[in-house]
RNA sequence: GCCGAUGUAGCUCAGAGGUAGAGCACUUCCUUGGUAAGGAAGGGGUCAUGGGUUCAAUUCCCAUCAUUGGCUCCA
């Protein structure tokens, strides 16, 4: 007999190699259906491999995360197979779980192409092995036997994997005719699918190594109801509704034209004035935590960028020179304010008591991105960053670090980010080169970054290899509405700037010293920001940043005076609207104008004359009654006020 | 950049080797209506661009441009 312990801590004995669905099963017969996998002793678990020894298990059904990861991983199993029988010769890569669904990477037999109108028959097939019930096999393997069955298949792919594993630890699966090099675990049998859907093709470089061959990856999602699919599939639809480059357009905010050149986004009347709040709002913060706003030239000599390290990095990929004709110097775009910046700190002598210097500028740089990483506002080529760099003695490094925490945390809170993750991104430590900067430095800045997020208390993920060349840093990110992550906030510490550019003060010891460089950027670029902004409110911005606030409805074309009486009332209360007076009943232009998000109507009529009030109607809300044109305005001033608190 | 998909009216989309379609938006007229679509008439398109096949191409083929999903989440 053998002990196992329950996650309540509650012990049962049962007999030697009784597997994971025997125990549910002896819990109750109901359960023993759901049990997909389980943790035993901290390792995931076929739900059929027989345990031997006194144990911990837990459980894992549909709804927890390991029970939908080893469901959609044996379902990449189950893909494999049918693709394999419409494509034999079909040579296989990785197939792991991904955050919604799976995937495998395929090679396909010279020739063959797939494309997303052979989903319904690979879909079909896939469901038809799905029910024949054909357990999944698990059998550990010697180094040897791996590499001669997959050697006998011709699968290049999978002989690199098993290279790269010690002998001893293989394993393979199998189900009905497949068989897959694999660590598990897997469900018992296939017939827990019920209903699956292939969502994309792409192709995927081997290894993630775009020296080496594009893969095709095939996506794809599995559930054990076809309700669950379906629910699925809903929610990316609603998804859809939010995204920022439908409503964008929908609202009028921003624009783009492929004669002024992809990834360069205009910003339209709308979307202008909601980046102007944006921005005033910041600009304020930063004036209470002593930032100085500066304005820089959109481009630099050559040499500017070759004294910061830019042009070695980014030169070559970047956007082509610009030359003058007749002196035929070299100009580039900007990339960064930093070395301007840094140059507007060399103007003149520093002395520690001018520390630290807070530089602040909306500045707009330009980056060359790759054509296909471009995707609407959160990824473009000329972006406005809401930029600063604190020029600071090091020993001020802390206290300004966690100043930026505190101005990042303001402004997500106050725009109700509270989704969000804090990332601090480290050197790769196995591939120092990338860097620049001596390791002191270095180390110096990642221990100063660890510390402000702990006594900030943020909770933190560490990422290393995600520093930028120059530094590390800590980035706020945040999801967008179908689940892409984007880097929003960002604060960098970066001592390597200031050795370029042999930035100096004079210490109260009367000689000099280098200062410290932070950068940051609070919202990261207007545009990503705004792109989220739009994501998370679904366009129905906060009062503050709407670019209307109000529109007035007059019932009929009579009462078009006294709804300009109105306008110019609320005009000098500070608040912003418009009539629409176009020859439409009160019902429709109720309609069109919700549809337009705009928060509050103001219906004017008969009895509004008479009494020379308002009928207030919030959007998405209905009736609010009766205000006088004073309350009203003071009404919206408050709501405005609670905003911003 | 690479792999896949897409490109038809301002917007959302249907269509077919032989004279270009709908809904919404727009214009004009009727209507002056009290809390989510009043009625009628009308204007609007080099079917992304450039080649090719064909008696005939917006439709089929090729290229280009743009948009879009992915190329990190490791058997």
């Amino acid at each position: 007999m053998i002990k196992i312990k329950f996650p309540d801590q509650t012990e049962r004995e049962f007999s030697e190699g009784i597997n994971p669905i025997e125990i549910a099963k002896s819990l109750s017969n109901s359960l023993a259906k759901e049990i997909i996998v389980a943790t035993v002793d901290g390792n995931l678990w076929d739900s059929t491999r027989p345990i031997y020894t006194n144990c911990e298990i837990k459980l894992h059904k549909w709804d927890d995360t390991e029970g939908k990861h080893c469901f959609w991983h044996s379902s990449a199993h189950i893909m494999a197979e049918a693709l394999e029988y419409f494509y034999p010769g079909v040579k296989f890569g990785i197939g792991p779980t991904i955050e919604n669904g799976f995937y495998y990477d395929i090679d396909l037999p010279d020739g063959a192409t797939i494309s997303d109108s052979d989903f319904a028959k690979i879909e079909k097939k896939i469901l038809e092995i799905a029910q024949g019930k054909h357990d999944f096999a698990r059998k550990e393997v010697s180094k040897d036997e791996a590499i001669q069955y997959f050697q006998h298949k011709g699968d290049q792919y999978k002989l690199e994997l098993i290279d790269e594993l010690s002998d001893g630890t293989i394993t393979f699966y199998s189900q009905n005719s497949f068989t897959d090099l694999c660590r598990g675990p897997h469900l018992a049998d296939t017939s827990y699918i019920k209903a699956v859907k292939l969502m994309s093709i792409a192709g995927a470089f081997w290894r993630g190594d775009e020296k080496r061959k594009q893969l095709t990856r095939v996506y794809g999602i599995s559930f054990p109801k076809q309700k669950l699919l379906d629910e699925y599939l809903h929610m990316l639809e609603e998804a859809k509704k939010r995204d920022h480059r439908k409503l964008g357009k929908e609202l009028e905010l921003f624009m783009f034209s492929p004669k002024v050149g992809m990834g360069l986004p205009m910003w339209l009347p709308k979307g202008a004035m909601l980046r102007e709040r944006l921005e005033n709002f910041l600009k304020k913060v930063q004036k209470k935590y002593g930032y100085q706003q500066v304005i820089t030239p959109h481009i630099g000599m050559k040499d500017l960028y070759v004294t910061s390290g830019h042009y070695e990095k980014y030169g070559k990929d970047s956007f082509q020179p610009i030359f003058t004709p007749a002196e035929n110097e070299e100009f580039l775009l900007k990339p960064m304010n930093c070395p301007h910046h840094c140059e507007i700190y060399k103007s003149k002598p520093r002395s520690y008591k001018d520390l630290p210097l807070r530089l602040a500028e909306f500045g707009t740089v330009y980056r060359y991105e790759q054509s296909g990483e471009l995707h609407g506002l959160t990824r473009v080529r000329g972006f406005t960053q809401d930029d600063a760099h604190l020029f600071c003695t090091p020993d001020q490094i802390s206290e300004e670090f966690k100043k930026v925490i505190d101005i990042v945390l303001y402004i997500f809170k106050t725009l109700k980010f509270n989704d969000f993750t804090a990332q601090i991104s480290l050197r790769d430590p196995s591939d120092k080169k990338k860097y620049i900067g001596t390791d002191e430095n270095w180390e110096k800045a990642e221990q100063a970054i660890i510390d402000a997020a702990s006594e900030k208390g943020l909770t933190t993920k560490v990422e290393l290899g995600e520093a930028a060349f120059y530094g590390p840093k800590l980035d706020f990110m945040v999801k967008d509405a179908l689940g892409r992550k984007w880097q929003l906030g960002t604060i960098q510490v970066d001592y390597n700037l200031p050795e370029r550019f042999e930035l100096e003060y004079v210490g109260s010891d009367d000689r000099k010293h280098r200062p410290v460089m932070i950068h940051r950027a609070p919202f990261g670029s207007m545009e990503r920001f705004v792109a989220v902004l739009i994501e998370h409110t679904e366009g129905k911005f906060p009062l503050w940043l709407s670019p209307e606030q109000f529109v007035i409805l007059p019932i009929s074309e009579k009462y078009n005076e006294y709804a300009n009486q109105v306008l110019q009332m609320l005009d000098a209360y500070d608040v912003r609207g418009f009539i629409d007076d176009r020859n439409e009943k009160i019902g429709r232009k109720i309609r069109d104008n919700e549809m337009k998000k705009i928060p509050y109507l103001l219906v004017v009529g008969e009895k509004e004359l008479e009494n020379k009030t308002l009928s207030v109607r919030k959007q998405a809300e209905g009736d609010l009654g009766m205000q006088t044109i004073e309350e009203f305005a003071r009404f919206i001033n408050k709501e405005i006020e609670k905003e911003l608190e």
